[in-house]
RNA sequence: GACCGGUUAGCUCAGCUGGUAGAGCGCAGCAUUGACAUUGCUGAGGUCACAAGUUCAAGUCUUGUACCGGUCACCA
């Protein structure tokens, strides 16, 4: 080794192993302060009166553990607020954690069954929520502690939780005035019902699963119905057909036949409805309004009688005779069995393929019943107060759903890919009121107090003999408010005030009805402003085949254990480089594997580099080649190149330019050719490569910083002092004029 | 059924406002002990799903067809 060699720090002297530095690095970077924007101004590293750039964290679930998504979720946020940050704005990525009520209680729930074999009232309301915290707060740091791990530059300062004090006060305040609004009313409507979790489940939380069943024809009186569902049909006494089906011309509407059914004889009324198909059966049906949804708006129109069959646990109530009691499965066959002696049976399809409705979350097969719940309109017409949001006026009459379709429409909310707009508005029109109570008992409790048939809507209890509505609100209500309760919403603070808009909400496409959509209904109602200027959609991760990560197929790569092999900086390339945004993508390990070996590209292009370098006096000015200035302008242009695709949310571009760039040009190409020139006679050639050879390092440092910023840290604190321009990487000037 | 994507090299995909095909991985050959255990160079491989249309010119625009995928709705 020559003397040269050894003025290089000895840290280069062996392969690049991330796992050496990242948590060091994590570490200064947090006690720098500056994650915080506020640190940032103090430290003058940005200036007060700076462009503002803020990213509200989608919250992760409390008490889940980091999954691919969360990790891609992760880089493609770090890389747009890294970038933002080096160009000077007044950057700020707020964290935070989702309780994620339904599925945390009910795990909850699950834990204390296995071990104590206890159920939910056995335990009591007080003593379920005190474990569940417990059980919440001991998760937080697993989640939190691999978030950091991915490098997230977040400022903890400013961490919030969908449950604590600060957002329950955003949660009643939004429910209290879209009350006072007439915008939150309370009914009895036809909800989606779990009977396994006790309680209801929004529209957009049920997932249709494939089944097979028995598909019954009954002789209905003179007609012919058919039903999967037999055990719903004890209380059927209106029959529905086309008002134009040619078929039962004879019959008209309202009138009442005498007929056999399966408890003896009973009245039954002809209804004549656009709803039933005369293409289907034999056009003609029955109708069970409080178990149907669809029978549901029939009854609704016609002013119908409902009766209820079934409870809430799945059992049959004394309408059903002598099978009163018996839960609905068992009770089927023996009731098929009864019409069968009685003659009603006319046929059965064995095969017949249809779709039931699920919980998604964890839960039950769906019973559609008729509850007193509390609904958002979302069709109700009111008067809009300050308004930012384009093409909506303080003073024009508008709904919820015009709102959401014009903060789109006008530009207020960008979506990317485009092609989602469409997608949005498209599930807006098919928007049904949105019922928001819950009966479970982890989440924010609903603000409302029943005495003697009177209602009032208020946090305190308004007195003696006043019960609390026992439900709590839909996860979605408050994380419908995340972009402003964050930010101190119902207050006007400072951050609220600076960073809202926030500039990007990024997340899953998955979720765009979820949330997305949620935050624009609620925001440009209660704030008159739009939650966010663009939202940018990205892709589900899946494996090298396409297949979805689960745990079933295990096919799972987990994010930690890649962090751990092939360094954070990685296993974030991996998940940005050929993601373009909208569409899902394939993961190996052993693209991530590929990546590892351009960190220690970089590595040792760093320590090259360097090792050239030690000799020069850069306080003499060399004259530049035409060589030098073209390797400069190519520099340069990469530069501006990398930053317009970041810009424009072409992060995949971005990242595969600057890979591209620093490994085939400035190795490939560069450095090697400038092996001639540095070790030869001519001193003046020399300094000039030199001084460009710095610069080369320097911005293609900042240039991957963003993408990856363990590794170009690391090699930043190793620079030589008049090499920096900041004393970390993090914070230092996005090189976007080179002054040469 | 409605809507939205996709179909380009063996694999995964890029190709912006139309100007005779690109990357990565893989494969084959050559070189290299080096800034690099994780390297470089060279090469093979494509009638861009199919058909018609617009155009001087079509992966690129239009229409239709086929297949694959997704989302939503519905089946009483």
């Amino acid at each position: 080794m020559s003397e040269q060699k050894s003025d290089i720090p000895e840290v280069f002297l062996k392969p690049y192993n991330a796992a050496d530095h990242e948590d060091t690095i994590y570490q200064k970077w947090e006690e720098s302060g500056y994650f915080n924007p506020d640190v940032c101004i103090e430290k003058g590293v940005t200036t007060p009166d700076a462009e503002p750039f803020s990213i509200v964290l989608p919250p992760p679930n409390v008490t889940g553990t980091l999954h691919m998504g969360h990790a891609s979720m992760l880089a493609i946020e770090d890389i747009l607020v890294r970038y933002n940050r080096m160009r000077g704005k007044r950057t700020l990525w707020v964290p935070g954690t989702d309780s994620a009520a339904l599925a945390t209680q009910s795990k909850v729930e699950g834990i204390i069954y296995k071990q104590e074999k206890k159920r939910r009232d056995e335990i009591g309301r007080e003593e379920l929520l005190k474990r569940i915290d417990v059980f919440a707060e001991e998760s937080k740091d697993t989640i939190i502690g691999q978030t950091k791990k991915m490098g997230s530059s977040l400022d903890w300062s400013r961490y919030a939780f969908t449950l604590d004090e600060k957002r329950y006060k955003a949660v009643m305040e939004a429910f209290i005035r879209m009350y006072n609004d007439g915008l939150i009313y309370r009914g009895a409507r036809s909800v989606n019902w779990d009977p396994n979790m006790q309680t209801t489940v929004s529209d957009d939380e049920i997932e249709y699963v494939e089944q097979k069943d028995p598909f019954y024809y009954f002789q209905y009186g003179p007609f012919v119905i058919g039903t999967v569902r037999p055990e719903t049909k004890f209380g059927d006494k209106y029959v529905v057909m086309h008002p134009d089906d040619e078929r039962y011309k004879d019959y008209h509407h309202g009138q009442t036949l005498e007929i056999e059914w399966i408890n003896g004889p009973i009245t039954t009324t002809i209804i004549k409805d656009e709803a039933a198909d005369p293409e289907v059966g034999t056009g003609v049906m029955t109708i069970t309004p409080w178990h149907s949804a669809v029978d549901f708006e029939i009854a609704e129109r016609h002013g119908l009688e409902r009766e209820q069959v079934i409870d809430e646990r799945g059992l049959l109530l004394p309408i059903a005779g002598e099978f009163a009691g018996q839960h609905i499965k068992k009770a089927r066959p023996l009731i098929i069995e009864k019409m069968r002696e009685q003659g009603l049976v006319v046929d059965i399809d064995e095969n017949y393929m249809h779709k039931i409705a699920t919980n998604s979350r964890g839960g039950g097969t769906i019973e559609p019943q008729i509850k007193e719940q509390w609904f958002i309109n979302v069709n109700k017409e009111f008067t809009m107060g300050q308004s930012e949001v384009p093409g909506v006026h303080a003073g024009d009459q508008v709904t919820l759903k015009t709102l959401m379709i014009k903060a789109v429409e006008n530009g207020g909310v960008s979506i990317f890919p485009d092609r989602f707009e469409r997608v949005y508005y498209n599930w807006i029109n098919n928007l049904h009121d949105w019922c928001i109570s819950r009966q479970i008992w982890y989440g924010h409790r609903i603000p409302a107090w029943f005495k003697a048939g009177e209602v009032k809507v208020q946090i305190d209890s308004p007195g003696e003999g006043w019960q609390q509505d026992p439900d709590t609100l839909d996860t979605w209500f408050s994380s419908g408010l995340w972009t402003m309760s964050t930010l101190g919403w119902p207050d006007m603070t400072e951050d609220f005030k600076t960073y809202h808009p926030t500039t990007v909400l990024e997340t899953g496409y998955d979720i765009l009805f979820f949330w997305v959509a949620r935050m624009i209904l609620m925001s440009t109602y209660l704030t008159g402003q739009v939650p966010f200027k663009n939202a940018y959609l990205h892709g589900l991760v899946r494996d090298e085949k396409g297949k979805k990560m689960s745990k079933s197929l295990g096919n799972i790569i987990d994010p930690l254990d890649m962090i751990e092999k092939f360094g954070a900086d990685a296993t974030r390339l991996s998940l940005i480089v050929g993601a373009a945004p909208g569409n899902d993508m394939p993961l190996s390990e052993d693209k991530i594997r590929a990546y590892k070996k351009f960190a220690n590209k970089l590595w040792n292009i760093s320590r090259f580099t360097l090792t050239n370098l030690a000799d020069a006096d850069f306080s003499v000015t060399a004259e530049l080649s035409p060589r030098d200035q073209e390797i400069l302008d190519g520099l340069h242009a990469t530069v501006a190149e990398v930053g317009a695709d970041i810009d424009k949310f072409n992060l995949y571009l971005a990242a595969e330019k600057a890979y591209h760039y620093v490994w085939h040009e400035l190795a490939d190409k560069i450095l090697e050719e400038s092996k001639e020139v540095l070790n030869g006679a001519d001193n003046e050639a020399k300094l000039a490569r030199q001084t460009v050879l710095k610069e080369c390092l320097t911005s293609s440092l900042k240039l991957l910083h963003p993408f990856m910023p363990f590794v170009t840290e690391v090699v930043w604190q190793e620079l030589l002092e008049d090499m920096r321009d900041a004393e970390m990487l993090m914070v230092a000037k996005w090189p976007e004029k080179i002054d040469r």
